[in-house]
RNA sequence: GCGGGGGUCGCCUAGCCUGGUAGGGCGUGGGAUUGCUAAUCCCAUGUCCGUAAGGACUCGUGGGUUCGAAUCCCACUCCCCGCGCCA
């Protein structure tokens, strides 16, 4: 949600915004919208008010024993139209509330406009890609080969794009998990283990209306939703509250398995575990003052950067385009990975900045004092780790001319082991 | 799932029975007073509309009764206590 204030005083500002994005939005509609809904809470407020006047004027009349009975009729008149005004009101309180929801965030200066994912710009690499002297195989044929996946069973029960995982890889998607708790909680992060299940009000403060269709399963029955991401249940958390500025920023470490409908995205990876429906993900979701925001999305680069320079995988960062940039955030970082069996770099980590859009919806806030007038704070979410995409990279890179896999130096005393 | 108790402004609390402008304390900021500090006293302290003056809203959420609801009625929700079931 952005400010609406920016709607009334600086509408070109979010058309220019809509069109970096090149997001079709019927701002007119919006705008014409707030007009109504802001012209009829100066009529009730105004009936409100005389309401309110002859009330107190009753209360005296029946204390002096006095005949109020004219008052009482004038009440009734005016309480009958008030009813029917505040239908009205809702009813575009509703619309407009609707028609905001779904506008995409506002964009950092520093991100390149272009259409989709070819303008992204590459920042910076790091590692050597590896060089095999024998024919590689890729991940797909590295589980099947060694045990380590169980893709049809897991689609006679529950579908395409679903898993068991087995034997060693088990202990690897464990060993990844519990190493980036040990790294976040090392850079004191709170570790926070969420709800995998949540209210719709709550869904809505971290994803936009069109998220619910693509990416979010729904429990039948029940106002419930599974997370997409520990950050849908961490942004949340918060909700409603107040946050006494001397506890920011609140870093959290949140684990969760994630569960995506990945709806649109049919024919594309198909193979393996690399775009799947569930997987276990540590993430970084920090709460910030808004000035110390841009400062704070640089530093969980750098963490994830140093994750990724400790488990050696080579990868580069690119700085997503205007096109490509997610609808609730204002500037991205995707760390990608190196695959060799697939010969090319693939995303693996997302890194935002949200600034106030997601504590706008959440009316999450904070002060430094109490007498102060309390303001919207800034959220970041940054993977640190996506289990699945992760031991895809660290299998395919790690693979050895006997149809093994190396364990990264750094999880062997995670796994009990160094080769798989 | 059943029975009982509860949810009031950032925090704590009064008001609810008996409907008529939500009061007090803490915290925080400002001011007064005072060698300094402390204590004391005064003012401010949520959201929305409005350039402003000002006004409206706000008592877990949503309905209802009433001229008028924190207060009465109904439903839902969350927390606490007891019982039941249960990994």
């Amino acid at each position: 949600m952005l400010d609406p204030k920016l709607l009334r005083d600086n509408p070109d500002k979010i058309r220019k915004m809509l069109e970096a994005r090149a997001v079709n939005f019927p701002l007119d509609q919006l705008v014409e919208t707030d007009k109504e809904r802001r012209a009829l809470i100066i009529r009730t407020d105004e009936l409100r008010k005389k309401r309110n006047e002859i009330s107190v004027e009753v209360a005296r009349k029946k204390k002096a024993s006095e005949d109020a009975a004219k008052l009482i009729e004038q009440m009734r008149s005016i309480s009958e139209e008030l009813s029917k005004l505040e239908e009205l009101q809702t009813e575009t309180e509703q619309r407009y509330t609707k028609i905001s929801l779904s506008l995409p965030n506002l964009i950092h200066e520093s991100v390149p406009i272009g259409k989709d994912e070819s303008t992204n710009r590459e920042i910076r690499g790091w590692g050597k890609v590896p060089i095999f002297d024998f024919k590689i195989r890729d991940h797909l044929d590295l589980t099947q080969s060694l045990d380590l996946v169980d893709l049809e069973r897991a689609a006679k029960v529950a579908g395409a794009r679903f898993y068991y995982l087995k034997n060693k890889l088990v202990k690897l998607n464990q060993s990844l998990i519990q190493f980036a708790l040990d790294f976040l909680s090392d850079k004191n992060y709170i570790p926070v283990q969420t709800p995998y299940l949540i209210n719709r009000s709550s869904m809505e403060g971290a994803i936009i209306a069109q998220d619910f269709e693509d990416v979010i399963y729904k429990i039948d029955g029940e106002d419930l939703y599974l997370i997409g991401t520990s950050e849908h249940a961490v942004a949340a958390m918060h909700s409603d509250e107040i946050i006494d500025s001397k506890n920011l920023p609140i870093r959290y470490a949140g684990v969760s398995p994630c569960f995506r409908k990945e709806a649109g995205a049919h024919g594309r990876d198909q193979k393996g575990i690399f775009r799947v429906h569930q997987f276990d993900k540590v993430e970084q979701f920090v709460f910030s003052r808004p000035e110390e925001s841009w400062d704070e999305h640089e530093r969980m680069l750098s963490i994830v950067e140093e994750f990724y320079q400790k488990i050696e995988l080579p990868y580069r960062i690119m700085l997503l385009s205007s096109g490509d940039l997610g609808k609730v955030s204002a500037k991205t970082y995707d760390l990608e990975a190196w695959m060799a069996g697939q010969n090319s770099y693939r995303e693996i980590v997302s890194c935002s900045n949200c600034i106030d859009f997601q504590a706008r919806r959440l009316k999450i806030r904070f002060r430094d004092r109490t007498d102060e007038q309390p303001q919207y704070l800034h959220t970041l979410n940054s993977t640190l780790v996506a289990t699945a995409r992760t031991m895809v990279a660290i299998m395919e890179n790690f693979q050895t001319k006997d149809g093994h896999i190396a364990v990264p130096k750094i999880l062997q005393k995670y796994i009990g082991a160094n080769i798989i």
